[in-house]
DNA sequence: CAATATACCTGGATGC
DNA sequence: TGCATCCAGGTATATT
């Protein structure tokens, strides 16, 4: 499920909540994610401590605490962050549980195990952030997403755009349904070779990216097959979805069938009608 | 550097 | 009802 928007939706739905709130003891469950769960480090810095606030970069949830540390989380493809009552049974597949001091939990809960969560220790939060960040790229909402970026990014790159805006070490954030979205907003062909796209339409992709990730967020996020809400609600996003897992279904802007195909092993859709591929 | 394949997992949909 | 197969929002790594 969860690109930007998801994520953020997620963010969103926990700030008010956990802002201010003790984390007064960590559990988990015995499989590991991505990785290993850092059962040492989470019982060190996290358990007993304050959360400061939320923030997100690219994909990840970055919980800070008060002492510095900083709990780091991404839903991999399954994974949800639930706020609910600390009594409440355990489901299938919860893997890491904050017990807060006001009796509500944070659960994570994660069926394909995609998701990782990381703890950066208050002494070396800095250097592992700095070290994190450098790797992400783009923030779609950020101030250097803009054409003349895009376009030395796409320098000399003969792969499609569709594959650039999913590199999330060039471009933070997007996944394979907003990818989609994105490039049928912006008329461009997903299989077109990213070098050749010139700055003004790198400019339609910017501001179609930030319309349509913004619109997502408003929405609650897409709801696909799982992704919910903290507080337990699907999003909305998916009933206003173009292209998106629609093959065959005609086209909203001009009628003609929606076309799939594959790309880097990614089912692709686009309209060739709107998005004509130009050699 | 680019494109493809594989790996990590579970579960839902589909087809027989 | 059962079983096999395919597919899914992501990312890291290996291979060609």
């Amino acid at each position: 499920m969860p690109e930007l928007p998801e994520v953020e939706v997620t963010r969103r739905g926990l700030l008010a909540p956990l802002s201010g709130r003790t984390v007064v003891r960590v559990s988990w469950s015995a499989h590991r994610l991505r990785g290993p769960i850092p059962r040492k480090l989470l019982q060190e810095h996290i358990a007993g401590q304050q959360i400061r606030t939320i923030d997100r970069r690219a994909k990840y949830l970055l919980l800070r605490m008060v002492n510095g540390a900083v709990l780091v989380i991404h839903l991999g493809m399954t994974g949800k962050l639930g706020l609910i009552q600390g009594q409440t049974t355990l489901h299938k597949h919860d893997h890491l549980v904050l017990h807060l001091d006001n009796g509500l939990d944070v659960r994570f809960n994660d069926s394909r195990r995609f998701g990782s969560i990381v703890v950066w220790p208050p002494d070396h939060a800095a250097q592992l952030e700095a070290d994190f960040s450098r790797k992400e790229g783009l923030e779609p909402f950020g101030p250097a997403f803009i054409a003349d970026n895009l376009l030395a990014l796409a320098r000399g790159r003969r792969v499609a755009v569709k594959s650039l805006l999913m590199n999330s070490r060039l471009i933070a954030g997007i996944g394979n349904i907003y990818a989609n979205e994105i490039l049928f907003a912006a008329r461009i062909a997903p299989q077109q070779p990213a070098h050749l796209l010139t700055e003004k339409e790198w400019g339609r992709i910017i501001q179609e990216s930030r319309r349509i990730l913004q619109l997502a967020i408003d929405a609650g996020g897409s709801s696909i097959s799982d992704f919910l809400g903290v507080s337990g609600h699907p999003g909305y996003f998916q009933l206003q979805l173009a292209v998106y897992g629609r093959k065959d279904a005609p086209c909203p802007r001009c009628g003609q069938a929606i076309l799939k195909t594959i790309q880097g092993g990614r089912a692709t859709y686009h309209c060739p009608g709107c998005q004509p591929h130009v050699e």
